[in-house]
DNA sequence: CCCGAAAATTTCAAACTTGAAATTGTTTTG
DNA sequence: CAAAACAATTTCAAGTTTGAAATTTTCGGG
């Protein structure tokens, strides 16, 4: 069973890479961090940006960076706390993303269209059992 | 949906990672090449590798690379097409897996226990049409 | 107030990963 | 047969990822 998640997902990953290079030229880690921003508008600490998308916080930093080097994201120091920032998308990498995120929908529906309603839901059941363990 | 099948096995390799690295000093990768040529006592060439883990060869290259330097895996040329490379464990590796493979599966078993055999059969039957697509 | 523990982020080295180009070898076809 | 197409692997540069160490800042207890 976990050697066929495993299969599957990573399947679906390449996938998604190759669409977002070959469509976007752009990559899945930076995707991902602008879906993150995307969702969290007013902007979330460096800490909460890794914790979201389960990866380590120098990761996190490297791929910010280079956002931030393109001008798709923008670092704002916190008035409070010293030791946080806050990352948000910039006017342009909200306009980059709502693109791409339009791409992506289209692709991952394309992805998992062989699925029946049934298969959907109960995927989703069981998934949000094994993600609350 | 994707959302979630994505964080579930994020999280999921994370632990592996995490137990691999502490009780066993090794890393997820060079888990999967072991894994794979364990499958394959015979050895399998560089090609059937990356397939079979749905990497790049150049990656599949540089993982073997360091688990031949380390006496892990062997690297035999065809006698009958001088362009590709056979890959198998040698003893020492063969070895070492047999440890990691039984840990692992503990491992496996423990992160995965909450879920009923109704579950698992479910899972396993939805996952299975939807490598097929 | 001050010191040590804890927290947020960055830096760093090492490993992993990709996709393209280069290398070498095989096969097909004109 | 020779040239072009095709195949297997490695090399390479760039980007991603990790986990640990370093830095800076906050906070709590003495």
């Amino acid at each position: 069973m976990w050697i066929r998640l495993l299969g599957v997902t990573r399947a679906a990953e390449g996938e998604l890479r190759e669409f977002l290079r070959v469509q976007h030229g752009t990559t899945l880690p930076r995707f991902d961090v602008m879906a993150a921003l995307y969702r969290r508008r007013e902007g979330v600490t460096m800490s909460e940006l890794s914790r979201m998308l389960l990866v380590s916080n120098g990761n996190a930093t490297t791929v910010v960076d280079r956002l931030e080097a393109d001008g798709l994201v923008r670092r704002t120091p916190s008035e409070t706390d010293r030791r946080t920032v806050f990352v948000a998308l910039t006017p342009e990498g909200l306009a980059q993303f709502e693109v791409l995120a339009a791409g992506h929908e289209a692709e991952v529906a394309r992805m998992f269209g062989g699925l029946s309603e049934a298969d959907l839901d109960a995927l989703t059941d069981i998934l949000k059992r094994m993600g609350a363990a």
